[in-house]
DNA sequence: CATAAGATACCGTCTAGACGGTTTGTCAAG
DNA sequence: CTTGACAAACCGTCTAGACGGTATCTTATG
């Protein structure tokens, strides 16, 4: 009898809802902050209901992984597509897309997120493979030491964004970007 | 009257060994591993023993950072007593340990540790003080695009080890190490 | 140098609450 | 009228921490 029971039905939108709630959680909170009661509740759900979409803990952070890797996937097809240099392509896209994500502030939450999926040893496993898959299959392209310091240096630069620990202005991001995406041509 | 009671007594080696535990744990487990539990129960001690020597939870990962910081800025002064040159000292001897980090296996616990730690915000926010500190210190020689960008890759590269997403062999690496050396001077 | 007095280093038990998950029930849409 | 989408109550386990007690260590004093 309560609201939630006679409002219209729309599944789609509460997974995607919870999704982004567990998302905000684990950045305002870190990853304990990322519980059942918390996230259902926040999404105006019964932890019942979370269960429903999701039946257990370990498949909402699989989710969220999804997600985001799936987001972070297209965004760097997306890119490649506009590249006519195949050396070092894969590269350059992984670039724009980490540079990218530290100008826009709406993607902050999702780097902390990231830190929160990384303590989570199954998901560290995840991302490995991932990682790994992606240097695998532009092994031909972007193998060289400095696609790789350059792919680095991006993670460094990311982790610092996170961590806000330095604040860079806009004209040292673009010299600095500038000369990774010489490095990914070398 | 327990055994534990009639043992002679060594605090500071207990302490040590909490410590340890705890590290250990979290390499393990991640950072849900590191329960008050499992910890004084794997260092041999009491829960009870464990407060007496942190009085809560927090003060345990302040004291796992304190240790894990203060090992870092040691290792760094060590280095750059050795480098004759001004301009980057403090990047070069920050490359110096982070690759040392690599390479050593006793210190891989180490890695996945700061990870664990990241997850907690207040910790984070620590380390983004550390961070900022010592850039602050060394804003006179280490400021420059090239010396920033040497220790944003070297960040990634000590990412990738904890991921052990890439398998870099040692020539590689060297190569690299020189190749962000230069930087540094630049 | 012996020893009493206090400080320090623990131990073992207990508790309140949080957490992940289960179960049962209710409503609405097709 | 069946099934998908939830709600609500409940359970067992785990966790952080409080607490009171006991054994060892240190230091001051006679």
């Amino acid at each position: 009898m309560s609201i939630a029971h006679h409002r219209r039905k729309q599944p789609e939108l509460v997974r995607q809802q919870l999704l982004e709630v567990a998302a905000r959680l684990s950045l305002e909170q870190g990853a304990a902050g990322v519980t059942l009661d918390a996230v259902s509740q926040a999404a105006g759900v019964s932890k019942g209901g979370l269960l429903h979409h999701f039946p257990n803990k370990m498949a909402l952070l699989n989710g969220l992984f999804d997600d985001l890797t799936g987001k972070m996937e297209r965004a760097i097809e997306e890119e490649m597509r506009n590249d006519p240099v195949a050396h070092g392509r894969f590269t350059r896209a992984y670039l724009s897309v980490v540079f990218a994500l530290g100008e826009d502030p709406d993607a902050q939450g999702w780097q902390v997120l990231t830190i929160a999926l990384l303590s989570e040893p199954h998901l560290r496993e995840r991302w490995r493979l991932w990682v790994a898959d992606h240097a695998d299959e532009f092994v031909g392209t972007d193998s060289s030491p400095g696609c790789l310091l350059a792919r680095f240096a991006a993670d460094g630069l990311w982790l610092a964004d996170i961590l806000k620990s330095h604040d860079i202005d806009r004209a040292m991001r673009q010299a600095m970007r500038a000369q990774l995406v010489a490095l990914s041509l070398q």
